[in-house]
RNA sequence: GGGCGGUUAGCUCAGUUGGUUAGAGCACCUGCCUUACACGCAGGGGGUCAUAGGUUCGAGUCCUAUACCGCCCA
């Protein structure tokens, strides 16, 4: 065979990835039973998001486990899918070509989009705008399938699926229906963490708290019919208006005297009361607090508590909108809820456009509130601060800056907002204690992982929610009755027959009824909401396994075996797709959660768009090629954050060089040899016998290693063992017997032995470095009997393999051997001389039990280092291997 | 403030569950073009294992406290 002096990754990979791909190599066979299998729950990367080096890093963690297992003989299902539902998505389409969705925009069958345009945003219609989320995901995800291509990742392609594909929401909407039969879904009016600038809800796992600059404002409220004031400190001084109650401590002596009594805000005018509770904190400021409709969580507690009135006054776009001071009795009962009509579609307003607020001097107050009204929410706060020092003696003191925790959402950029809005819920907080024991259940690597996954069930405050007020999303599957008087009425649904899923309630209509009767009174209505993106994600197991729709598919791959992610989503991805095996099945979706950790820069710092830290992937393939960007990701163990370091990269591409040459040199010495003069049974050999000693703990180990998802130990090991064991000794060793001209029997062990090794070193390292590891594969052992065409379906070497092999007489053969190998290496290089130099005496004194051990390698070892006369003493007071070198004659 | 993890050579990281003199790669220095490989081979310098206590015959490894870094949660 011509071989080329230098291995080109580039063409290599190319021929590999056709050859997987004709050969189906990586596909998943339905027809093996379970125990047989091996499946994986893979995360479908957000496709929206930019490609970067974290990618490669975890998503080839995978595959040195799924590329072990399969060589085990595992039946592997390893699908792929791509996370395109949702927010980013959007986002990424509005900046792609200035656009933005209006629902009341009539569909234009004819637009086209512009890339780069310019101006204002362009208003589209809802069905255009998913048209072109639909398009722009097509996109990105061609742009990861390359890169998945290129990385060698074995993914089963037939099982391809988008979390956006009919499949997905059929299987979401199923999923839904099934919940809401069981009752573990609801819908509920109640504040709600709102999102100002998306205009959405949003769940606990999306909120991220950032440290913001603040400040206490020290206000003067009156208190009714006496002359007092109280102090209250408070960082959000546009709520003035929403004040609903003034509390303190129970034991607080300060305030004693005044519970009971009113206070009157400051500005407004208005009287709330002053209660006592245990929740306020006597040593926050001044240990009294206003209770303000909404501020934060708290004062959802406490306004349900005290079923205290609503006032709302910050709307769903982060305007203070329009409220109306009266004099008390004067304009009705302060209006809670309600609904308009919008776009032709019955929406709940979570406020009253006219609604009013008693106050003592109503004149005042509305003269105040015109100052901030329609303002966004930071203006208001500034005005309400100059309008408090205008009008003096409300400002009890000078305001103290403080820095805090402010909720937001993770993609937003602005603080949430509590707002009553009518959205759909998952029953969780009945289920915590539950949610905790299945975590229980399934084994954590690292360990620890399990960790912060109770802790995050443990901190859970609230249902999970499930509605989003956007628009590329899965629809959620629901109509409404509207009555004869035109109202919507929600507790009247109406959903699909299971059969006619996926359904779009927006376009669809429920059975029984005509398009004519849509949003008409007597008619029905469509939810307009999506799903979060979650409760789609959260069914990655069932959307592979198919699930209710193929029962019998599903019992061969759920629960699965194992789901790799990193540690950054075990509140979201994870912790809801353990929500929804519960609800479902009362089961584990998996029994393994493998985590990867972070790829950080080199400073140590997190890499995100916003630093402007963050790695293209494919340039790195290029340069260095798709082994050592996956040799990278694989010295990295588990649940481990490492800094990015670019040197890896370029050892990961001198071990494939290392193993190419190397396997080029054997296949000189053994390829035109008949296989079966190279059987096990043909290595006499005590050399040779004492490296494949060698060889067994390592099989043993890195089979260990891998067995416990420790794919970096595996490496390790082998890849030591190959560089130092078999390279740089043995094959030194053996190489003159190699060179015999007859077929000597000398000859035919160190070959037999050469092949027994490599073999299993090439399987050994096929996991990390796939490509070059067919390369050699192909040359050699493609065609073996027991063996595959693929080293990627070839097993995984076994202790079974070596028992042909006896034991070297002696364990010590190996270790003597290699320390004599030293001493002489060691003076050649001591006398700057080539390791080719000759010898011209070597004397080694050895104890009985060594002395026994080395004779057999005598041979070896003189060739090897051409020694002219090697001698050996047997020495029974040698404590170790003692040798003395003589390069030159007399010396 | 609570929890989890980390701190080992200039850099990036191992350290097989407590056992000789703490390792590798990169970088650095010295040689060597040896019939696979100079992307190589041989050799060398370089560490108070964050700090302070403790347990033990013996601690990088176990315990306690502290400091710093990171993440998660209030």
């Amino acid at each position: 065979m011509e071989l080329p002096k230098n291995y080109s990754a580039k063409q290599a990979e190319a021929r590999w990835q056709q050859f997987w791909a004709e050969r189906q190599v990586y596909a998943w066979d339905p027809a093996r039973p379970r125990e047989e299998t091996f499946v994986v729950d893979t995360p479908p990367p957000t496709v929206s998001g930019s490609l970067h080096v974290g990618h490669m890093f975890s998503y080839s963690h995978q595959d040195f486990i799924v590329r072990y297992q399969r060589m085990r003989g595992k039946n592997v299902f390893f699908p792929i899918g791509w996370d395109d539902n949702g927010l980013p998505t959007e986002r990424r389409v509005q900046n792609m070509f200035n656009v933005k969705c209006e629902p009341h925009v009539h569909y234009d069958p004819a637009f086209k989009a512009e890339r780069g345009r310019k101006g204002e945003p362009l208003p589209i219609s809802r069905k255009n705008f998913i048209e072109l989320c639909n398009s722009v995901t097509k996109e990105d995800e061609a742009a990861f399938k390359h890169l998945w291509t290129r990385l060698g990742l074995s993914y089963d392609w037939d099982q391809e699926y988008a979390t956006i594909d009919e499949h997905c929401r059929r299987l979401s909407q199923l999923s839904f229906l099934e919940l809401l039969k069981a009752n573990e879904v609801y819908q509920d009016e109640r504040p709600v963490m709102w999102d100002v600038d998306f205009q959405t809800a949003i769940a606990q796992a999306e909120v991220e708290d950032k440290e913001r600059p603040s400040a206490f404002h020290y206000l003067r409220f009156g208190v009714q019919d006496s002359k007092e004031y109280i102090v209250i400190a408070t960082t959000r001084p546009e709520l003035l208006a929403a004040c609903v109650a003034v509390l303190a401590h129970p034991d607080d002596a300060r305030y004693q005297h005044l519970f009971g009594k009113n206070a009157v805000t400051p500005l407004f005018h208005v009287p709330v009361p002053i209660m006592a509770d245990p929740k306020a904190d006597p040593e926050k400021g001044t240990g009294i607090v206003m209770v303000c409709t909404f501020g934060d969580q708290t004062d959802v507690e406490w306004w349900r508590q005290y079923k205290l009135p609503l006032r709302q006054i910050i709307g769903k776009d982060g305007h203070l909108f329009p409220v109306h001071f009266v004099t008390e009795g004067e304009g009705g009962a302060e209006a809670t809820h309600v609904v308009e009509a919008e776009n032709g579609t019955e929406r709940v307003l979570s406020y009253a456009a006219n609604r009013t607020i008693s106050s003592l001097n109503p004149d005042a107050a509305n003269l105040a509130y015109r100052e901030i009204s329609g303002k966004y929410v930071k203006q208001a706060q500034k005005k309400i601060i100059e309008l408090a020092e205008t009008a003096g003696g409300i400002l009890d003191r000078p305001s103290n800056e403080i820095s805090h925790a402010v909720k937001f959402f993770e993609k937003g950029d602005r603080p949430l907002e509590l707002i009553p809005t009518r959205q759909w819920y998952t029953r969780i907080m009945d289920k915590k204690d539950a949610l905790v024991g299945q975590g229980q259940k399934i084994k954590w690597h690292p360990e620890f992982m399990v960790k912060r996954y109770e802790h995050w069930v443990e901190g859970l405050n609230q249902d999970w929610c499930l509605s989003r007020q956007r628009y590329f999303g899965v629809p959620i599957p629901v109509w409404y009755r509207i009555g004869a008087d035109g109202v919507v009425n929600h507790e009247d649904r109406l959903v699909p027959r299971a059969g006619d899923l996926p359904i779009d309630p927006l376009d669809d209509v429920p059975p029984g009824y005509t398009q004519e009767q849509r949003d008409q009174p007597g008619g029905f209505t469509g939810d307009p909401d999506v799903f979060d993106t979650w409760a789609t994600s959260s069914l990655t197991p069932q959307i592979a396994s198919r699930w209710l729709l193929e029962p019998e598919r599903h019992r061969k791959l759920f629960p699965m075996d194992i789901r790799p992610q990193s540690h950054e989503i075990i509140r979201t991805w994870a912790f809801y797709t353990i929500v929804k095996a519960y609800l479902h099945e009362k089961e584990v979706p998996w029994r393994n959660v493998v985590i990867s950790g972070w790829i950080l820069d080199p400073d140590r710092k997190k890499m995100s768009k916003s630093h402007g830290n963050v790695i293209t992937p494919e340039p790195l393939i290029d340069q260095y090629g798709a082994d050592s960007v996956r040799y990278w990701a694989a010295r990295a163990r588990l649940g481990v954050d490492t800094a990015y370091d670019e040197t890896v990269f370029k050892v990961g591409s001198k071990l494939v060089t290392k193993l190419f040459n190397a396997s080029k040199f054997v296949l000189g010495r053994f390829g035109d040899i008949d296989q079966a003069l190279l059987t096990p049974d043909r290595i006499t050999s005590e050399t040779d016998r004492a490296v494949i000693a060698e060889l067994r703990p390592l099989i043993e180990r890195a089979t260990k290693s891998f067995d416990a998802f420790d794919y970096a130990q595996a490496l390790q090991l082998t890849e030591e063992f190959f560089w130092q064991v078999f390279c740089d000794n043995y094959l030194e060793l053996a190489k003159s017997r190699t060179y015999d001209e007859e077929l000597t029997e000398g000859r035919l062990s160190a070959c037999a032995t050469l092949r027994l090794l490599h073999r299993a070193l090439v399987r050994m390292l096929a996991p990390f470095i796939p490509y070059i590891a067919e390369e050699v594969w192909s040359w050699l052992y493609a065609h073996d009997p027991d063996m595959r065409v693929s080293v990627h379906s070839s097993p995984w070497p076994s202790l079974d393999e070596l028992s042909a092999v006896p034991a070297p007489a002696s364990p010590e053969t190996y270790g003597a051997t290699v320390s004599v190998l030293d001493a002489v290496r060691r003076a050649k290089a001591e006398a700057n001389v080539s390791m080719a130099a000759p010898v011209a005496r070597v004397l080694v004194k050895a104890g009985v039990i060594a002395a026994k051990a080395l004779r057999p390698a005598l041979d070896d070892i003189q060739r090897m280092l051409k020694i002219t006369e090697l001698e050996l003493l047997e020495d029974a007071a040698a404590a170790a291997v003692v040798v003395e070198t003589s390069l030159v004659e007399g010396t």
